[in-house]
DNA sequence: GTCTATAGCGGGATAGAC
DNA sequence: GTCTATCCCGCTATAGAC
């Protein structure tokens, strides 16, 4: 009876593909429905508005992003067996999905309250950071690690994996690097990061 | 005789605040002129068109966030006070800066040609990274430090450097830091930086 | 549910008067 | 150089036929 059983469901993927890629601005309603082969009128028959369809893709991505650290965190090992599988689970994910870090960075720095809006439940992020924190406070008394800062250590952690995914135009060009090597690369760094940050916090 | 003298001038810095905190996309030549105080058509009388007026502030942002890192990295000192060098420079530059780095990641990202099409001299980057990484296999044959390769120090570098700008609105939320306490926090991480990346390395 | 047609707006750009 | 008026396009969204 119908061409296309579920468009439901294809505009939902076409929204995040197109959405994760141009952005909430430079998306349009049309790329949209092209890319689902959908007219564009289906497409606010089911999500009302750019708007919606765009929050729905949003909360979705972040979420990704974020709970690939949390269960790395959360679980029940030592402190350096810990980061190394804070690291390799993270770099996983964004080699997975390597547009998502310049999505959800653009969309909040443009709008910052969206984050506020959707995502009450921060508690769970900053609890979670703080069985972390306890983990090098303890290496740190019992004389294992340097003293540093927790929130310093998890900003250097997260920064070293995330940004080359980020820049990651910047760094082929400057390089030369080709699309293969540089898949290579970020996958050596799991291992280059971990032992990176070992060496930097253990005492010796 | 004119309301406004250097018009040409005002439309260059409004075009500079407006691309640079809402990207190209977002940016019209209705918010530029309003922030110059200009009718619209002055905008085009001057400029010809918004690609145009972009192409000029993007270039003069890419130079301004590259040659703070080209200036340290080119000085004649011993490899653990130019990484500091570095650190310090990009930090300064950053905190005068702080928009720009978001602006040029997403602006590179949504259009990679432009990077290629604006700067041909990329050899000049290129060079420089070749000083460092001379230095860095130096100190290595010295056995001074570990071996390392000086791509993902220099990447590590960078990250750490780069990322807390990027990804400030996420952190302050998730952290519940205040404008003024981040301020501070991004001012200590000249110090912090150095001592992680000189520990990372430094063989002991 | 699906399509066509169209409303209604905001955008970039220019013609032409002054 | 400066401003007004206007063109024309592409966008989001909806009304209404099927």
């Amino acid at each position: 009876m119908e061409k296309n059983k579920d468009a439901e469901k294809d505009i939902i993927e076409a929204a995040r593909k197109v959405f994760i890629t141009k952005g909430f601005s430079s998306a349009t309603t049309r790329d949209i429905a092209k890319e689902a082969n959908v007219n564009i009128a289906m497409v606010h028959y089911y999500y009302r508005s750019k708007e919606n369809l765009f929050d729905i893709i949003f909360e979705e991505a972040f979420k990704t992003l974020i709970s690939s650290i949390l269960d790395a965190t959360n679980s029940n090992i030592a402190l350096f067996e810990k980061i190394e599988l804070i690291i390799h689970n993270y770099i996983n994910t964004l080699i997975s999905n390597p547009y998502l870090p310049n999505f959800i960075v653009n969309e909040i720095t443009q709008n910052p309250e969206r984050i506020e809006k959707k995502f009450k439940d921060k508690d769970i992020y900053n609890k979670v950071f703080k069985r972390l924190s306890e983990d090098i406070e303890n290496e740190t008394i019992k004389g294992t690690i340097r003293e540093i800062n927790p929130i310093s250590l998890f900003m250097n952690i997260l920064s070293m994996c995330i940004f080359p995914f980020l820049a990651k135009p910047i760094f082929k060009w400057v390089f030369e690097f080709g699309e293969s090597y540089y898949g290579e690369l970020l996958e050596e760094r799991k291992k280059i990061i971990t032992e990176f940050v070992i060496n930097a916090i253990k005492k010796c």
